[in-house]
DNA sequence: TTGCAGATGCAATTGAGTCGCAAATCAATT
DNA sequence: AATTGATTTGCGACTCAATTGCATCTGCAA
């Protein structure tokens, strides 16, 4: 069943205190919320989904859906409606970020909209680029339609 | 050496005029401006490209580079800075729009910020969804920095 | 408890992209 | 070559995600 925010508190505080920065209300509250969604969120759908328990400034979710991209704690995916979405970003079993996330794929809805990350397709892409070119970062997207839609 | 706006306007009438749609000024002169390009443009470059030979309507632009993407005469791809960008899409000698170009990779580079197509990364992917996934469009991005800014 | 760097709330701003509508343009037909 | 009618274009106003500036508040350490 799915994981219910109040739930995700203690856990969001604890990974909050574990990067050394202030522990704020805000960002365990956008913390608990990211850690209960299954896709990824937009900033508008954090905007209401924090409404319900911790009601909180557009700019200042902008403001820590940022800090937590920062921390490596979320990362942001580039909508095709221009709009970001955010989702956490897997953690390995001691809590730290994983490093192989920064290589991976997501999956967007045609039909739903949803976003969803696909952990295990991305790690062993073999990328070939022209020479002189360095690569740093692998994105990989698909559309397409979700188990849901289909 | 570079080609130049003006040798592309004839191929790019001709171009236009395969469609069997209409062949308008701004078509023409989007497309030979596009045809000059070596990595993807955004509607402001585009509006800036074309002010010296062809001054036209923002408005213009936007609709002409859609139109232009409808026929399968460019894509457009969306940047880190919820910008679309637009490019020729690769065209096979026949002169018909390349079908496996709609998998294919971009490289956008870290420093001079331009973004490049890499062809020849893409038809082989291997993607692998969960079960009740339908897999419609790939699109594999990569960040780094190119063979001019490394 | 106090001091203060850092975080938040609020209002105003930016900038890409879109919409509605009148005027202009292309191309088919006479 | 002129006419006509459907498409396109130009212009202004608008939408909406995201950002900025600044005053106020808060977490944390001394």
């Amino acid at each position: 069943m799915k994981p219910t925010y109040l739930t995700r508190i203690p856990a969001a505080e604890a990974h909050i205190r574990a990067t050394g920065e202030r522990l704020t209300q805000p960002r365990v509250a956008m913390l608990a919320t990211l850690m209960t969604a299954d896709h990824a969120i937009s900033h508008l759908d954090a905007v209401d989904a924090l409404a319900k328990h911790h009601p909180m400034d557009r700019v200042t979710v902008y403001r820590v859906l940022e800090w937590l991209v920062t921390m490596g704690i979320a990362h942001r995916i580039a909508g095709d409606d221009r709009v970001w979405r955010f989702m956490l970003t897997a953690a390995k079993p001691n809590g730290k970020a994983n490093a192989q996330h920064l290589q991976h794929a997501h999956f967007t809805c045609n039909d739903c909209g949803q976003t969803f990350c696909l952990d295990e397709v991305s790690p062993k892409l073999p990328v070939k680029v022209p020479a002189g070119f360095k690569t740093i970062d692998v994105d990989l997207k698909l559309r397409g339609q979700c188990a849901h839609c289909a």
